[in-house]
DNA sequence: TTGTACGCGTTATCAT
DNA sequence: ATGATAACGCGTACAA
């Protein structure tokens, strides 16, 4: 691809006196080329600076031995680490990773899928965009991953959404809050409507439902501050803070910090995800963590199954998290 | 690549009644088709569900249209809107993107370079790693962005660190201040060493060098937050600290919080790379942003120039960002 | 305007 | 053990 310079497997077989086959068994390490020949042929590669063209080899193989992946936001602290594990993963079986950042776009989704197709990757891990319209080629395999849409058709690992939610809510009670807000992006996430389906059920069980309420900001941490600084105006502060996800953490400490009000003495926050300022926040903040390595493991354990021939349809995979306390969750105050 | 559902161009044809070159013509949107062949063709394609292998049309054209690009940390915000301005440049021109994550190992730097190679990509952006040794196939263009070696033998574009540190120091004794630190992970990394030289030149010139000081703290966040709290140990806290990027920024933070040293108010903070949370902070960071959409569209155009053959070597662009002032920064107590 | 045949670099299957 | 040759899917030059 180079040019001048590309050296073929066919000019290092002329160049050590040998056939094509026999350079070909060196470079694939067969044992059964005679030291003599195998010695010519390594001093002719070294010689004319052969490399390897991986993508005659997957041509010719059919196979290309890579995985892509498709992230939304690799901003995203979760994302990002979800990203890092599945390529660990896929590279512990020898496969690359194709990583693509959709950008929340839905026709880029689109366009870069079928990318991913024209470079025949063996697989796709799928965290869709929230306007995805499902349109994926059934002749690869897919694992959908987090963001499941309702009666997802395809294989998917998520979080246990509704449950982690209610684990959170379980938590801020066991404190004495009964006054919890969640705030989120948008119910149009199918993980964001069972993380709030989960926070209605939990309030409802709890007998803390009259004093709860959902607010839904949108996509964005600075419409999040907004539609959060828009409810403060109205009532009265909260006595805890559930954040949807890491724009949501931000735009709630955004619109608390522009109304003066405290964390966590007014207020306490328990966060979805966990991110690297989250320990350097002041206070720090109390997070409900959710286990990436775990899925890509899951998720290309089953992706291997799926290139392998055996069917993976309608796996559904749903995992709990961890909830790590910092500073930001404190007891609520007895006398309101 | 998908076994039995891997159609094909002959396939078309043939469901079609049509020439294998009558598909392609149609495929590239050539106008020399009839209106009634080119109709036939097409509903062979839907009729197939027929995709276009990229692969074994890279091969035959001998061009990957596909450029790496290789980061060490996409946790970095700097280097994550790196790589997605870089992304966007190439897509503009019709290539793809192969985003590599080399995680600060100069061994995963080197293999990942060999896979892209046998990727056959036309060109390469690099963020090198610290300990990487500089092995690349001159046989493809390479830029290398942010982290320059000592005389760099490849075309770099970087930040004008010296300059742009030195801009701080400036604006820092503007306000008053005259204990200054400096605290950084690395003068390994050639960016690091000449945020370095650019502190102590400017320090020199504006007569504070007596009472201001280097930190090295190492590559990561935790250690760094150590040796500015083995500092604040034996010395008094400086009157303001310039971080020398993103994990330098939350070391400082955290180790002076730890020591309760108030910020503002006793140590003034400015941060290189600005980052999401660094408006959500209390107070909110000041900081020195670097232009990577810049330093995008320069290194794609000259990757243009290379893949195009017209020699780039040499290439040497040093950029001037831009200074945002937010709560960090406050005028110097005049009474110390 | 349409059809045919060759080559891209590799791997795999045959003979030898 | 080694060498010759076909095939992977596509693009294109050239012939019809």
């Amino acid at each position: 691809m180079v040019g001048s310079a590309g050296v073929t497997m066919k000019e290092v077989a002329r160049e050590a006196r040998v056939s094509l086959g026999t350079v070909s068994n060196v470079l694939a390490g067969r044992e059964i080329v005679s030291p003599k020949l195998k010695a010519r042929v390594e001093a002719a590669i070294a010689r004319t600076g052969y490399r390897h063209n991986g993508i005659a080899a997957s041509l010719r193989q059919q196979r290309s031995r890579t995985i892509g992946v498709c992230i939304p936001d690799l901003s995203n602290p979760f994302f990002h680490g979800l990203a890092q594990a599945l390529s660990w993963e896929l590279e512990e079986d020898g496969y690359d990773a194709l990583l693509i950042e959709t950008n929340e776009s839905g026709m880029r989704n689109d366009s870069k899928l079928q990318t991913l197709y024209s470079k025949q990757v063996e697989g796709v891990f799928l965290v869709p965009t929230v306007d995805w319209k499902g349109n994926y080629d059934s002749a690869v395999p897919h694992v959908i991953l987090d963001r499941i849409r309702e009666e997802e058709p395809l294989p998917s690992i998520a979080l246990d959404n509704e449950g982690m939610t209610r684990l959170g809510v379980e938590r801020l009670c066991a404190l004495g809050h009964r006054r919890i807000w969640l705030v989120m992006n948008s119910s149009r996430l199918w993980n964001s409507a069972l993380r709030r389906s989960g926070f209605s059920s939990a309030c409802r069980d709890q007998g803390i439902d009259g004093e709860c309420r959902v607010i839904e900001g949108g996509m964005d941490g600075h419409e999040i501050a907004d539609a959060v600084f828009a409810a403060l105006e109205i009532e009265a502060p909260p006595s805890a803070v559930i954040a949807g996800h890491g724009s949501a953490t931000l735009g709630t400490l955004r619109a608390l910090h522009t109304k003066s009000i405290a964390v966590p003495q007014t207020t306490s926050i328990l966060a979805f995800d966990d991110i690297a300022w989250m320990e350097v926040l002041r206070p720090s903040i109390s997070v409900i963590v959710q286990p990436f390595a775990e899925m890509a493991r899951l998720g290309w354990s089953a992706m291997k199954d799926a290139i392998a021939g055996r069917s993976i349809d309608g796996l559904t995979v749903r995992l709990m998290g961890s909830l790590v306390e910092r500073e930001s969750t404190i007891p609520a105050i007895p006398s309101r």
